[in-house]
RNA sequence: GGAGAGAUGGCUGAGUGGUCUAAAGCAGCGGUUUGCUAAACCGUCGUAGUUCUAAUAGAGCUACCGAGAGUUCGAAUCUCUCUCUCUCCGCCA
């Protein structure tokens, strides 16, 4: 949602950055719905104002012991005519709604210009990728090789995009899970949450999920209640419609839930292995921050997340996503990407984002300031995302004969310096 | 799942058809006075939309008393549906 006085007083800046990230706005046709909305409205609430003024009068009259048959009669008319304008009001604001909604958040002034992908610009890059005298595998191979990991029962059991894990491999998404809030609680200052992974409407509309994005999301039959794609939406939502002390700012929280996401529009994209899955795990990091302090808070969070990696010592770089490859309603956004040997590639790890005032607008989450009640920005980012970890872990810490070396930082967690095969079942 | 009771502003809480334009208290904010870790008194104190005024302020109007629909000239108040909370019973990890 934005903020409408913006859009009035400086229509032609505002056109200007949305089009910097792809989105053409029609100046003429916001401007005459804005007006034809705002014309209707008054002409209902001076009537509105009319009529109570009247039916004061008409108990001022019965009390007086009057007659006020006829002016009754007059005023259900008048009651008529009003309902008919305003249902014609209310089409009007939902239409100007409707293509508000539409309208994704501003870019901020600090991020780079550009159409797709290539015009990001990469900020950092740490690590370096280990030496292999061997060519090294993906992790589909080597997770099946390995008896941790199965696809097929996965797709016996539910469909296609779903995994089963055994033994270490299963342990060593548990590990990850521990190790991730247990940093993020105990070094990075934030409070561990446990959110329901089910979500109403109202929740995912307060994040921006809907209304655009809803094929995009699994509903549970007969009922208001979606799976969770993201802690995110819980999480976020925690603070709906409430307004918070300014000393309170920032607030940290972090949560790990299962993700569920339909995946509609990427058939074909990432099909194999467990990059892009149906159900996957993630650990989020949230901040609800003060306006003034929200982008050093997102330089913040970015580095919380990147930790993580740099404590499995994996390789990873941090790109600064471009207009054109921002998300729906964020102003900036720092992507994550780590290092894949098995696929000779960069992948998207965590994606986090400042979204300025655009999701707290939406579900109504202000701070008490110093003179009224403003809203805050709302950030967030995976801290990490624990299957691609996963993957990351198996595919730079595999060995030429197809066992995997435990990073050092997990050895505890697992109980293991080393993941071998798992014969049980495969 | 069954029975019952509830939902009012940041909080407590009054209000069962017409100055409700929502009492009062607490907390917050501004001020006055007195002065030892404070008290007393005065003022102020919801959100959104919208109109006007030379206007990052003020004055008005409209809507909002869990949500939605209805009855009525008029609804916090009456009716219906739904959601949530509490108590008891049943079931259950």
């Amino acid at each position: 949602m934005h903020d409408l006085q913006l859009f009035r007083s400086q229509l032609d800046s505002t056109a200007e950055r949305l089009a910097s990230r792809g989105f053409s706005l029609d100046k003429n046709a916001f401007r005459a719905i804005d007006v034809k909305r705002r014309d209707a409205l008054t002409e209902v609430e001076r009537l509105k104002a009319d009529r109570n003024e009247r039916s004061k009068d008409v108990g001022a009259r019965k009390k007086a012991g009057e007659d006020t048959t006829d002016l009754q009669t007059a005023m259900r008319a008048m009651g008529d005519r009003i309902a008919e304008l305003e249902a014609s009001s209310e089409q009007l604001d939902v239409e100007f709604r409707d293509m508000l909604k539409g309208i994704p958040n501003l870019p901020h002034e600090s991020v780079p210009i550009g159409k797709d992908e290539h015009g990001n610009v990469e900020v950092r890059r740490e690590g370096a990728a280990a030496t292999m005298n061997f060519a090294p595998k993906p992790h589909w191979d080597l997770g099946v090789d390995l008896g941790i990991l199965d696809f097929e029962r996965a797709a016996k059991v539910t469909g296609s995009r779903f995994a089963v894990y055994f033994g270490q491999g299963a342990k060593l998404e548990r590990a990850l899970v521990n190790f991730m809030l247990d940093t993020h609680t105990a070094e990075h200052g934030y409070m561990e949450t446990l959110p329901p992974f089910l979500v109403n409407s109202d929740s995912l509309y307060g994040t921006g999920q809907l209304p655009k994005f809803a094929e995009d999301l699994f509903k549970c039959e007969g009922t208001d209640y979606w799976l969770t794609p993201t802690a995110e939406v819980p999480v976020t939502n925690l603070l709906r419609d409430e307004t918070i002390d300014a000393e309170k700012l920032p607030v940290k929280l972090v949560a790990y839930t299962p993700c569920f996401r339909s995946e509609a529009g990427s058939h074909g994209r990432d099909v194999r292995g467990i990059i892009r899955q149906h159900q996957f795990q993630k650990v989020e990091l949230v901040k609800f921050a003060h306006p003034e302090h929200s982008y050093a808070e997102l330089d913040g969070l970015t580095h919380d997340a990147e930790n993580i990696l740099r404590k499995l010592e994996l390789p990873f770089r941090t790109m600064a996503l471009c207009t054109g490859d921002m998300g729906f309603g964020s102003a900036k956004t720092f992507d994550i990407e780590v290092w894949l040997p098995g696929q000779n590639s960069f992948k998207e790890i965590s994606s986090c984002s400042n979204y300025d005032a655009f999701q707290a607008r939406r579900a109504g989450i202000r701070f008490r300031g110093t003179k009224k009640n403003e809203f805050l920005h709302t950030l967030n980012g995976s801290g990490l995302a624990i299957g691609r970890t996963w993957v990351a872990i198996v595919e730079n810490y595999q060995q030429a004969d197809g066992s995997v070396t435990v990073p050092k930082v997990l050895q505890p967690y697992l109980n293991a310096e080393q993941i071998t095969r798992q014969g049980l079942l495969t």
